[in-house]
DNA sequence: CGCGGGATTGACT
DNA sequence: GTCAATCCCGCGT
């Protein structure tokens, strides 16, 4: 099977269309000599000024969306990654989309490690575990990940099928007004 | 400069 | 189901 690293192209689209591609994707890390690849299970879009649940929206009066040092990255070109820090202890790690200037990403939420060997392989089922497994933090944070010898993705030519994709509302996001509804999390049933 | 809160997780009732 | 750990960030003063 062909190992091809996703480019700047394929971030450079709706989010919620790369969301739900990055599914059967492989996300691959390497640690000194060591590489570790995980096949992501889930994901979530956070899209654009207006999305209340993103760290880049400021609500209807700043249009422009919430542009500080941390959400940089989102508004920076696509295929970067944004990684902060939650509840002091957790990181997150996401993408970069769209186009320069248009504040969007997508939130690695679970990924399969492979292989998996017998039953010692952990679920990456969360994204501060998933970060904390792949010890993925802010030395990371806007690395281009198209370029970066660190952290990539890869299409290694599996496909996931739409009726096996789940899609549903986005978790922990109930301050988020009508955005918390959106059904903008994306999961491999 | 102080304060409130978080795109989470795991332990516990 | 509830709750706390733990610290950075964004904003108001």
């Amino acid at each position: 099977m062909k190992h091809k690293k996703l480019n700047q192209n394929f971030f450079a689209r709706p989010t919620l269309q790369v969301a739900r591609e990055l599914l059967g994707k492989f996300l691959v890390r390497k640690i000194g000599q060591r590489q570790i690849a995980a096949m992501i299970t889930e994901t979530e879009a956070y899209r654009g000024p207006n999305d209340l649940a993103s760290h880049a929206s400021h609500g209807p009066a700043w249009p422009a969306g919430r542009r500080t040092p941390r959400t940089e990255v989102m508004f920076g070109p696509p295929g970067h990654a944004y990684i902060y820090l939650i509840y002091g202890m957790y990181h997150c790690l996401n993408i970069a989309t769209e186009k320069e200037g248009y504040p969007a990403a997508v939130l690695i939420r679970g990924a399969s490690l492979f292989p998996k060997t017998y039953n010692l392989t952990p679920t990456l089922n969360g994204p501060g575990k998933l970060c904390r497994f792949l010890k993925i933090d802010k030395m990371l944070n806007g690395d281009n990940l198209t370029i970066s010898p660190r952290l990539w993705l890869e299409d290694r030519g599996n496909k996931i099928r739409p009726n096996q994709i789940k899609r549903t509302k986005r978790i922990g996001v109930d301050y988020a007004g009508p955005y918390k509804d959106k059904l903008w999390r994306f999961m491999i049933k």
